[in-house]
DNA sequence: CCTAACCTTGACGTTTAGGTGAGTTTGGGG
DNA sequence: CCCCAAACTCACCTAAACGTCAAGGTTAGG
């Protein structure tokens, strides 16, 4: 067992927080807390004695970092688990730079993140292209009904509303 | 043979469809179809006298459509539903644009379409943003891996044989 | 020590978006 | 006219992503 002592023994500096107060703030249910926790796409958080789940500061970065993912791609959770567990290995990656290390073995992490990031990368160009052009199709839309409005107000047929006309 | 028929006996030249070849075409299968036009996603396509279904061209640049706003913004279908509800109503206006009827009647209709496609505009730019966002940030993120590699590639501490160091 | 508020683990329910037959009709070529 | 591929309508099943109790354990405050 880890030896965490929390609530009682020590005052925590670091803000820890309970599954409420994480549900509350970040707007997700409890349920949807532990369920992302059961599909793995939340590792265990640690927990007080009694067993209570005490959230970090990461914890609810990724889960925010989560539902940007799920809200921005639609994804099914099995992929968001993919990209953040990606996300994760950059990371850590990030944590384990400094330590001078095996040159090699550092040259291979890197680029394997540099894979996983790419694909990624090249994933949501797809979806910006495809966005801009939705976009632009509606602006030249509107484009569009604004002329005839403008056509509609200059080419009045039933008598016009324009003092000049009373 | 042919000879084809909607349901009023109109012998037709437009390339009406089956579902099958709809489904073939289109890539999603026949359940899907009929679960759309059941759901009111797609509006009830003509049969024949027998019941078969004839999915005019028109349908199915509906189909596409909604299958391109489910994959690229991942709504529910309810959601999606709407915007092709609305997109209808702005071909609706389209077609109903030449005939000379009543000016405000015009101009009101006018008017709702463009709040639709405002409503739609403001969506897609909310959701633009936030993918230019995560494609910058992914970006940033590629250039510091590279960077870090040419950094390996440059201080080698593993003896390097290049020229240079003989 | 007691209690209210909070948390835990099940277990079952619900909605969404279809998949998978089964059994029956229809369409059109031979 | 016959036949088989293709369609039709139910009806039931599934998987994902939670929602919703139920029955109990934990924490903090008085």
């Amino acid at each position: 067992m880890a030896h965490k002592r929390n609530a009682n023994d020590v005052a925590v500096d670091e803000p820890y927080l309970q599954i409420g107060e994480v549900a509350e703030r970040t707007g997700v249910t409890q349920r949807t807390l532990r369920f992302y926790e059961e599909k793995g796409l939340l590792k265990p958080p640690t927990r007080m004695e009694g067993g209570f789940r005490l959230y970090s500061e990461a914890d609810i970065q990724r889960l925010e970092r989560i539902r940007h993912l799920k809200q921005l791609l639609g994804f099914p959770l099995a992929e968001i688990k993919e990209m953040v567990e990606a996300d994760e290995v950059k990371m850590q990656l990030r944590a384990e730079y400094r330590p001078e290390a095996e040159a090699s073995e550092k040259r291979a992490q890197i680029l394997k993140a540099i894979e996983v990031t790419e694909r990624q990368h090249e994933l949501i160009c797809q979806k910006a292209t495809a966005i801009a052009d939705m976009q632009s199709k509606l602006e030249e839309r509107l484009g569009t009904f604004r002329g005839w409005l403008a056509d509609l107000e200059s080419t009045p047929k039933t008598a016009p509303k324009t003092k000049a006309n009373v």
